[in-house]
DNA sequence: TATGATTATGAAACAATGTTGCATAAAAAG
DNA sequence: CTTTTTATGCAACATTGTTTCATAATCATA
């Protein structure tokens, strides 16, 4: 973690509005600092540091109200969270790509050049939001 | 539940080569007597009847396994799982349908009248399988 | 930069969800 | 009906998620 991404860090936290800790800062550049999207046990030892599960919770939470991350739908034990790359706010999400999981190391990670495609759905039902996940045998896997 | 279905859950079972079982057929009638998906924690209470939660996620990982049923992916706590309407066997799913989540009522749908869209993803990946789950408000809730 | 108001954290206690091993019960096969 | 095979229930445990409340850290401002 270079100088240069924590002041970005310090920056994003205050544009959200957000006091800044020293736990969001850490959870933070975990993010910053992984290729592929991360589920809650990833947080809770931390490189040297162990935070408070509950602590945790109430980060990813925050980090979910603010817009600064977005979570992944699967269908086992864990939720994914991704930072969000575009310009996402409170309530307003749209990071429009797709999300990939590999069956083979297990790895979710957010295909930002892939952009979801529109569904047409059958007349009465409002659409706000289209998860697209993918799974099957990533690149480094084959 | 009327007899003609009770006779298609004998048969659908003696197809997978599954034995014909009292918490098995329960938990077909329940899906069949359902409109949407059903998550887990619906089937621990049947009415009249209590299943032992380990039967149950056993019962459920069988029936997935087998092709029966399929689940859908969440970013909340609790899987959901629908029956298959095609042809789907063990290992070999295809239900190439969008489901639909409605955040006012909650309830998780299959729409098996609209396709997944293909989805290119850059050069590498294999695609074994796509998931859509749109979120938004249903016809009723509207 | 010290002070008070505000917000985040950690700990405990609890609730819900998911897993494993094993004895018994039920179903299928013969 | 008897034997073999498979499913079930129970206990014990592991993991995941929530609530409450006292304390600590951060922020605003004087
Ligand atoms: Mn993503
Ligand atoms: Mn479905
Ligand atoms: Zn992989
Ligand atoms: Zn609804």
């Amino acid at each position: 973690m270079n100088n240069k991404n924590k002041v970005s860090i310090t920056e994003l936290l205050r544009a959200s509005k957000l006091s800044i800790t020293d736990t969001r800062v850490k959870i933070l550049e975990l993010f910053m600092n992984s290729n592929g999207a991360l589920e809650h046990s990833s947080f809770e030892k931390l490189a040297g540091q162990t935070f408070d599960r509950v602590t945790v919770y109430r980060t990813l939470q925050t980090f979910l109200d603010k817009g600064i991350i977005h979570s992944i739908p699967t269908t086992d034990t864990s939720i994914r969270y991704a930072l969000c790359k575009s310009d996402c706010s409170e309530h307003d999400h749209h990071d429009h790509h797709v999300h990939f999981k590999c069956e083979e190391c297990g790895a979710t990670t957010c295909l930002e050049d892939t952009d979801v495609p529109e569904i047409h759905l059958p007349k009465g039902y409002a659409i706000h939001n289209v998860d697209v996940v993918v799974s099957g045998v990533c690149k480094q896997c084959r």
